[in-house]
DNA sequence: TGTACATCAGTGAACGCGCGTTCACTGATGTAC
DNA sequence: TGTACATCAGTGAACGCGCGTTCACTGATGTAC
């Protein structure tokens, strides 16, 4: 694992961590497989030890993006522990655009062409399954009628996708912070009002 | 104007509908100067005098697909005149989705990265436009109270556009046709009953 | 514990490709007199 | 109405670039005895 060896060690993570690197910007056409290999130090060929060919590699990054959206919707759920359902589910729409916003490239990345299935989303910890969570929690409080749990998951991440989506790439990117915030507070409101 | 001439008559429409077609089915990645100006049967060069370069002709491409969108949702709206202001939230939002689900590459042109700004979407008759004359509606109906007009375009457009493009790009891609059907009801419901 | 050898993870050179863009040019068009 | 000439809208060749991918290879690593 020395840095002086020959042998890289970890070749495969750091290439994803250099695609990861690449689409922090403007996202995953950004992610190539030369581009990551020099990244990484290393010569292009390598690359195809470890990855089948650039989709491949691109795949990894895109799941690699995907946990970490995870990751900083978690721990924002994690902080709002002591809070009601409701406001649980605020903190999880807000911790969601947070991320979107303050890493637009993974963002992308995440949800780009290609993009997983519902399957990969409903693995346990990812952004999908915390949202579901709550709601579950909203049912038990019975702030949410049980026979409209189904699909509700899928609408209020639609909502907060969307939201994510149109201030990141759409006609709300250069949108003064306050109406940012404006428009993000409307749009939780509709969904918690509306599931 | 004849086909026979030397000069084309009007390469600059012919280059974005050229743009439109490689869209079409991988969106707007699948727009370049050299591949349009083939598709029109002219040299790469011959482009250059009608767009200063490749964003250039992609703007454009996008600004077509845009107004497509458009096109497309105003049909529907029309065609739900009669009914309640409510049924023609629901109409929007369905003419909407059927768009991106029925031309995902034109979709996902109009909404890429470096997509126009909002100011660019509430020129007269864009789906913007629509939208808010319907929540108008919905306000002069007492459906509505006016003081949550505000950002309620906003709020029902993420919605909208949230659940297309986790529907083409993200993780219900490969969502049964049933299931599909049952997300758009459940996420217009939402809007419905949120706003 | 030492050594022979198989396997593994890299190198370096090369391929063909499509791209954006620029250059000097020429044929077609339109306009002033 | 005819013609000279300016302008316009293309051509054709070329540039340099970064890309994905493959090839034969070699140095490093690990394992069986």
């Amino acid at each position: 694992m020395s840095k002086e060896s020959y042998h890289h060690g970890d070749l495969r993570n750091a290439l994803i961590e250099a695609g990861l690197q690449l689409s922090s910007k403007s996202g995953p056409t950004a992610v190539r497989v030369r581009a990551a290999a020099r990244a990484a130090g290393v010569t292009p060929t390598a690359a195809y030890r470890h990855f089948h060919d650039a989709a491949d590699l691109l795949a990894a990054v895109r799941r690699r993006a995907f946990e970490l959206l995870a990751t900083a919707v978690s721990a924002e759920v994690d902080a709002s522990r002591v809070g009601a359902p409701s406001d649980r589910l605020e903190a999880i729409g807000r911790a969601y655009v947070a991320f979107a916003l303050a890493e637009p490239g993974w963002y992308r990345t995440a949800f780009g062409p290609g993009a997983g299935s519902l399957e990969d989303a409903r693995v346990q910890g990812t952004a999908f399954t915390l949202l579901g969570a709550v709601l579950d929690e909203l049912v038990a409080a019975g702030e949410l009628p049980s026979k409209r749990r189904p699909m509700a998951d899928l609408a209020a991440w639609s909502a907060v996708h969307g939201l994510a989506m149109l201030l990141l790439d759409g006609p709300l990117t250069a949108l003064a912070p306050d109406a940012v915030e404006a428009v993000i507070a409307r749009t939780l409101a509709m969904v918690r009002a509306g599931l």
